[in-house]
DNA sequence: GTCCCGCATTAACCAGGATTAATCGATGCC
DNA sequence: GGCATCGATTAATCCTGGTTAATGCGGGAC
């Protein structure tokens, strides 16, 4: 299994040589899919965890009323999984879409789990990668409690420049909390000036 | 040490006996706050993880003009720490004030990780401790994303009954980010129906 | 008891984003 | 090429919450 982006992610966050790391390895599968896609829906229970080795994906929650709100994008070498990986029974609120084709590496949540549970190694790999979601869903909590949609715009624009090349205004409104015709005022009338 | 709120806590997310345990009962040390008191400011770097044995915490974002936002509340047997406790080096974005006379049990977080480098059963702990922190995270982040401020307030109320005797309606309003005066707005025209 | 002070309440006015709808442009399909 | 579709843009109108300010209320300090 040759250049896993999981690879990549792993030793980001690990400090020292992963044990069995071949017991993991060949967990992995890799799945293609095309723009559009969902890969896993609201409801659904899906034990696994995926690592996007190219593309992009997009969490998605879907309200009764039809209305979409993007909880997150997910580029490559990043990593998501449906609500019921972690808090097994959980069903996901949210479902994840790729925004353009995608490969994504995935593997049965069990496999971490019981590496972890044998190796204070994979724990702790576990507890970075922990961390570092906690970490961005406290940044996004501090924008949406702090910012007005107009700054939380400038904010998007300068921590994640490429994303705002990449994927379409709308979606990017709905990552904001803004609707599509709002966010499109915000950024006609930041040009302005 | 008797009665650890930390030992309830720790006890609430453990499955197994945690080895060592009076290397951490040890650790602790108990400090009462006066109401109104802070616990640690805007830019400190703390070490330390907090668990409130008694009273009630807030965590407050301070803007440049002095704008407050509350983070979250930390009622009893819940715990709290500075942004720098988990990612050493950061210093924190926000205080922590208490809104009644608390008592906290506080340890220095060396300890934990210490233990947790040491024994895979802290590991697991730490692990579900944050599992449930992110939980807490993702829910406060759809709650941003998909509910308007009147609604905000509806699901306050259903999911913590409690804090809203508790608290001043302008803490309420500052947890669901809106203003006072918009909050009462939307009480008084809620008690209209 | 009286005085203060912080919070709640209310009202008047403002503003920024929501909504609705129409137009335009680019893309992909046939 | 012609057509359908989707997203971006723009405009008109609405609405909710923000802002400011005044009043009231209740508890604590003295």
């Amino acid at each position: 299994m040759p250049g896993l982006a999981a690879e990549t992610l792993m030793n980001r966050v690990a400090r020292e040589p992963l044990p069995d790391w071949r017991v993991f390895a060949d967990a992995i599968s890799v799945s293609r899919v095309a723009a559009g896609a969902s890969v896993f829906r609201p409801g659904d229970q899906d034990r696994r965890i995926f690592i996007v080795r190219s593309g992009l994906i997009k969490l998605v929650y879907t309200l009764p009323d039809g209305d979409e709100w993007i909880k997150s994008f997910i580029p490559e070498e990043k990593f998501f999984a449906c609500s019921s990986t972690l808090q097994s029974g959980a069903a996901a609120g949210f479902g994840a879409e790729a925004m353009e084709p995608s490969e994504l590496e995935h593997c049965d949540f069990s496999v971490l789990e019981s590496l972890a549970g044998q190796h204070i190694e994979w724990a702790r790999v576990m507890n970075a990668l922990l961390l570092d979601f906690a970490a961005k869903k406290e940044e996004r909590e501090r924008v949406f409690l702090t910012l007005k949609p107009a700054d939380r715009f400038m904010w998007l624009k300068s921590t994640m420049p490429r994303l705002i090349e990449r994927v379409p205004q709308k979606d990017l409104a709905a990552y904001l909390g803004v609707t599509p015709v709002g966010l499109n005022r915000i950024i006609k009338r930041l040009e302005k000036t």
